[in-house]
DNA sequence: CTCCAACCTTACGTGAACGTAAGATAGAGA
DNA sequence: TCTCTATCTTACGTTCACGTAAGGTTGGAG
């Protein structure tokens, strides 16, 4: 795929394709002659998507973001290497932890802040049980009255 | 207490709230001689950690943020006239009926974002879910050599 | 009243995250 | 092969959210 589809496909412009490509969340020039088109492949696109998300969910940084974008390649990569047939068991194994450890952390980082909003949550929704208390209170009073 | 104080006391810098007043979600310069001493209310600085909280968890921009303290400042007035003796049972209903709108509105935009957080977390524990299953066949297979 | 730390205003600087414009080029289709 | 259209690189512009520096003022402690 080239850039415009790409772009259009998660919802940006080529312009912050490059950029990200510019500070390491994107896959980089290795191997494209200078001047040449990008070429995109579907895990890429896929990647663009994940760090979109974490990007607007946890409203990280470019330094937060590319440890993320490390351990999604690191993904990629252990990925194809267990799906290689010559991948021995025990090899197969030490991915499996390896992989099992990096979204162990992400999860860590959602988990985090799903905490803080749950907290946030869990007050409002305090408060709003009180206002209905007060309304309670106020139209016993008028019946009453 | 003054801007330093405050500042200290929500974890910010006094040009922060210098900056937050300049897009109004500060207080302002109602009532204050040009080149004197900023004060404020320990309702003030409550408003102000509901802001930098909101930022943080939601990551809002200006524009978002001042519809919020536009609600929040709407609070504090309703909570004011509902204290006072004055106040009529029927008007203390409507205000009631008011304030519970504004915590509503509060609490979707929390929801929203707890839900996406939630999609998220899921697709990562199943994920989680898969490595566990292929290390578990992996140690059966094992187990069968 | 005096002093001085903390504050004031004004204004320019900064980093992140792109937008936008210009001129040259690549590469898929007729 | 020729033709466009999408891309390319380079580079300056922009908005947000403050940081920082300079020179003057306030106002509470002593």
């Amino acid at each position: 795929m080239r850039i415009g589809e790409v772009a259009a496909a998660v919802g940006t412009t080529p312009r912050t394709i490059r950029y990200y490509e510019e500070i390491g969340l994107m896959p980089g020039t290795a191997g494209r002659e200078p001047g040449a088109h990008r070429t995109y492949s579907e895990d890429d696109v896929e990647q663009l998507r994940e760090v979109l998300r974490l990007k607007g969910l946890l409203g990280l940084g470019l330094d937060e973001l590319a440890e993320l974008v490390a351990n999604q390649e690191a993904r990629r990569t252990l990925r194809e290497e267990f799906r290689s047939a010559t991948t021995s068991p025990a090899r197969r194994t030490r991915i499996l932890v390896e992989l099992d450890a990096i979204v162990d952390h992400q999860l860590e980082l959602v988990d985090r802040r799903r905490a803080q909003l749950d907290q946030l949550d869990a007050e409002l929704r305090e408060r709003r049980g009180r206002i209905a208390a007060r309304l309670e209170e106020l139209s016993e009073g008028a019946a009453r009255a």
